[in-house]
DNA sequence: TAGTGGTCTAGACCACATC
DNA sequence: ATGTGGTCTAGACCACTAA
């Protein structure tokens, strides 16, 4: 078992490196402490927290620091807390995480996965757009898979995804399961932490449109994102070309 | 002044109503205290709110309840907490806050708000999408705005927003400022809370095209947005068409 | 200097899940 | 019956702001 220990010494009586270093919360240094084991795989998806009066006994802080932490990391969707059943590692194979990170759902309300079916997977040297979403050196290799996804047999978006080839050794051979992101968290360690995503309207082009079986010059809602693992480097760019005529994207401004 | 009291007694030594109601925590109990008096108006934006410990010893309960209470209203935009300063209720217009519902920016990342034309101003009986999104009964009236907002001098977006005239009576006359929200607020004493989006893309009419000056056909982004107030009624429909050469719409995910 | 929100602690009790 | 997270309290001290 590795060791944990929160970094720098509690504030003795006087004030000490506070003055210096501008103050740091305490709960502040346990989440960071938390989320470095959460980075390096101590803390798997789906694992158990020991509970929050062992971890206060073992970080030496009390339990209400731990559980402002733990707290935090819950709202950030790292953790899942459960009354009466202890605090977990957060996954992304349930349904209600599945839908953080898609957006699209039909008309009628019905929020359904769709389908998905490779065109093509490929490697090869990033192009601009590509380097600048995914912060790569020209010449630097990215693994892209092309698929369609349907809803209800009906194509629905045209996707492409472009991965740091460094960061997925090996993911050009093999199988694409639907649900990418656990598939990262599972064989690469990498969890997505959370996504900036720009939206704009364009007319598909007559190889786009065809893919979609649709006429060329039928708008379409295009999606870039740009996903971020934990530690915050960005590790998948995705462009979707999205079908609205029976579906549509949905954002909640809070 | 008002008076204001938390509704439930506070449990006594044993359970009481608990068993009855299924329990409903303390600070909940503050907080929808605490909504109802930025509902009435008791507490109008912009105002400072008492202290913590004031407002603790006026409803009965421990300063932590009430911090309890206030940090989530905070954290619903409602409320802004300045240490030093105090807790104020949240405005407007604000620029931070502007953005809140605005998520249409220019590619360069430069962030800035649109100047608005107004076209024509009517009023009459909803129809169906309206009184779907409004919840209004069929003959009920809403007012109607339609403008372009446009930045740096190019339009970018042709808004219909549709209002119930019951809620927004009077409003038809006078002048319709940029910032709508803070009319809301200040000429009628509503917030609005937050909002629902759902965007398409679409092909322009040929009447939609000449208002943003460009060819009929040109593929825009459609965004239905459905506003609530602080009660969560709600109380504003607001249909924009995006030109999306130069901007886009961004959605971040968390 | 006084007053505010922010952090931290310690302990009690409650609701929930599991054994 | 036990252990977990959730709520509530009370009090201390810290950091920031303004007078």
């Amino acid at each position: 078992m590795t060791e944990h220990k929160v970094e720098i010494a509690m504030r003795p009586d006087g004030p000490a490196g506070a003055e210096i270093l501008g103050f740091r919360p305490l709960y502040q240094q346990v989440k960071a402490n938390f989320v470095r084991r959460l980075v390096d795989g101590s803390w798997a998806p789906g694992m158990a927290l020991p509970s929050e009066s062992q971890l206060a006994s073992e970080i030496g802080v009390s339990q209400g620091t731990v559980r402002k932490a733990l707290d935090e990391l819950a709202a950030e969707n790292l953790l899942v807390r459960r009354q009466g059943r202890g605090t977990f590692v957060a996954e992304h194979d349930e349904q209600r995480i599945l839908f953080r990170f898609f957006k699209l759902m039909s008309d009628d309300g019905i929020a359904r996965f769709p389908d998905s079916k490779v065109l093509d997977g490929t490697c090869g040297p990033a192009d601009a757009a590509e380097r600048t979403a995914l912060n790569l050196q020209a010449q630097e290799a990215v693994i892209r898979i092309r698929r369609i996804r349907s809803l209800g047999g009906k194509p629905l978006v045209l996707e492409t995804v472009s991965l740091p080839a460094h960061v997925f050794p090996g993911l050009e051979n093999g199988p694409v399961p639907n649900n990418l992101y656990s598939l990262f968290a599972t064989r690469y360690g990498i969890t997505i932490a959370n996504a900036r995503e720009r939206l704009k309207a364009v007319a598909l082009t007559p190889d786009q449109a065809e893919h979609l079986r649709v006429a060329a010059g039928t708008p379409a809602l295009e999606i870039d994102r740009i996903a971020l693992s934990l530690d915050g480097s960005a590790v998948e760019r995705r462009l979707s070309l999205c079908l609205t005529e029976e579906a549509h994207y949905q954002s909640d401004l809070r």
